[in-house]
DNA sequence: CTATAATCGAGACGGTACGTCACGTCTTTTC
DNA sequence: GAAAAGACGTGACGTACCGTCTCGATTATAG
């Protein structure tokens, strides 16, 4: 996601769709994000950094979020897979939400994350498609981990699946947010208080 | 922070900074963020709202940011004030964590709150204003009330004061910020399981 | 100069400079200049007026003063260009000076040209792009007019060429400067005492 | 009309007009001309660099260019007189032409008329004004000049008395205006071939 | 010997225009 | 057809002055 920006002409690619201006029209997106930060982040200067049209972005995404939301897509998936253990077990998910934790304060594909979070509170449009797009396969995909974990005997969670997924993720998020850290302790006593192993 | 800009002419105040305008603009600013969002606040939009000259507003604040935090600060005090108890109880607590999501859910200014929060992912300098100016003297606050808690034998948590909080304010936080509504039961497992009532 | 703004919506002709924007713009600077007189003429009036954006104007031009030295040049040669025959005669200077009366008191075209005289009194750098792009060449003209009527032995001035065709313009302009009318006599006058038919 | 301007806070006068404010804003005026052209000459700068309010500005002139009058009032009638003789020669005239050239070209005073020259083509008012207040005045005196001239055998000029002293003035404005100098010999001859010494 | 009244400096105010930037749409030309 | 190039109308940016308007301090004259 940071390869320096081809910048000899590529050749165009005649009438099939371009992949290389595909990526290069991502790539170009993300090191600015990170470079500058959203507010830097104009389909100009994507065009300008990828070295392509601005018409040709036009053509394929209908706006900059969208842009972003393919380069989360793309990256999440590969960074923090949601588990996908027959029984899995609290270990499983304080794992899986340590590496959520990583991406979101390590990962430059994080602050993507993090940036449409944002834009989600400044356009209605944006949060819906992040919602379509993002977090709700992602959260049904979380809720049957916590169904499995559940049905297994391995968890007990007093509260409903969304709202056990939203008390472990959101002080994650928001930590993230506020520019702190996030320690194993907060994620650990997380995972242990609400998802309670049940006593036998 | 609704009551209709008033239109007839207001009287100059001369040498001294105008109460009415200085009032107008914190107004059109917020009635502007709930009626379409901060997307569509440009200082312009405000400055025509409120009947007032682009140059007054940039005169006393150095951008929208500035203006949005004004509103905050005058309405959060007064919405959902850190508890000042001697020796606070949970349900102290719990109570102040209802009134922070019926803000953020149902108060207009709730909403300036989540926009600020997520204009700081976006430009550095408005995050390290919103902390200076609101989260960092709130934090204080709600530290203070933790420790008196603490103190007085209501409350043990397990996690440093600021991840305690963080655990109860981010998922609340959180849920606001992808749209859903916050359930009474969440705020109550957050405080019954985070802040553990000592065995005596 | 003068045919009302094309108000239908003119195509964008795309890739290439727009003609129709550019004929638009020096057409409502010549109209404005007109009607409202300088002191109205605005880039943002030109603007509303040719129904062009204002950023169209910047990027041809760098400021008001090069659209009217453009619409300027345009008109002034098919106005009173300078007289091209081989021999000329003190006839032909006058009636070369009569149009140019003509046309500073009663063309429009006439109106803009005082109006860049007027500004490069304001302005350095209106001086210089004055006299490169218009006193400079037309003068460098009536010189060789002069000196094609001297060796042709149709006049016979004292004064060097230049001084000559000041003392010719100077009073014409400042006539016209002034609100006043410029009569024939005075250019009548002025061609036979300066020009001085040689006696043989 | 240079001396630097007092910087030390001048002490209020009290219920009457303060003179060392009103000098001080011609001060300010004819330098600000002087050093940076009319262009930068606005109400604001003048006030700065007088350390006079604003209002005191505009409680006493209506406009800069009221202000520009003054200077130039105040200023040419000592530099270059209307002659006054009871019987002028053509050699009186020739001597007020060039005091007029030198006031142009060498004069900051000189800079003043030929802005105000120039404002007028841009303002109406400021042609009714100037007209008013300077040229009106001054050409009556030199109408009066030229008829004692003529009355007393001096001179015999062609044209009606108003042509005539256009025909002498227009080209040292012109020259002036144009950035050129104004050579003895265009005065000279000016003067000889247009005032034509009767034949006795 | 006080009031009173006009002047002064300061500067806030509602405006208009400045020149720049990015938006999203459009067209032309090249591959 | 897709792509690079880039002109176009739109509209917000943050700044400079405009001319008007209080303010509080200052000071000469009138009661």
């Amino acid at each position: 996601m940071s390869a320096a920006s081809s910048l000899p002409p590529r050749a165009h690619s005649g009438n099939r769709r371009d992949e290389a201006a595909r990526l290069a029209v991502l790539h170009a997106a993300d090191d600015l994000l990170v470079e500058h930060g959203f507010g830097a982040l104009t389909v100009e200067s994507i065009a300008r950094r990828a070295g392509v049209a601005k018409q040709t972005i036009y053509r394929w995404w209908s706006s900059k979020v969208e842009i972003l939301l393919d380069v989360l897509i793309e990256d999440s998936d590969k960074r923090f897979p949601v588990p996908t253990q027959e029984r899995p077990t609290a270990d499983d998910i304080r794992r899986y939400l340590r590496a959520f934790a990583r991406f979101l304060t390590r990962d430059p594909a994080g602050r993507v994350l993090l940036a449409l979070l944002a834009e989600a509170q400044h356009h209605a449009a944006t949060a819906a498609t992040l919602h379509e797009r993002y977090l709700d396969p992602r959260r049904a995909a979380e809720r049957a981990l916590l169904a499995r974990a559940t049905a297994a005997g391995e968890i007990a969670p007093d509260l409903a699946p969304d709202a056990t997924m939203d008390a472990l993720v959101g002080p994650i998020v928001y930590r993230a947010m506020t520019g702190s850290t996030i320690p194993r302790a907060l994620v650990d006593t997380l995972v242990t208080d609400l998802l309670k192993p049940p006593s036998h």
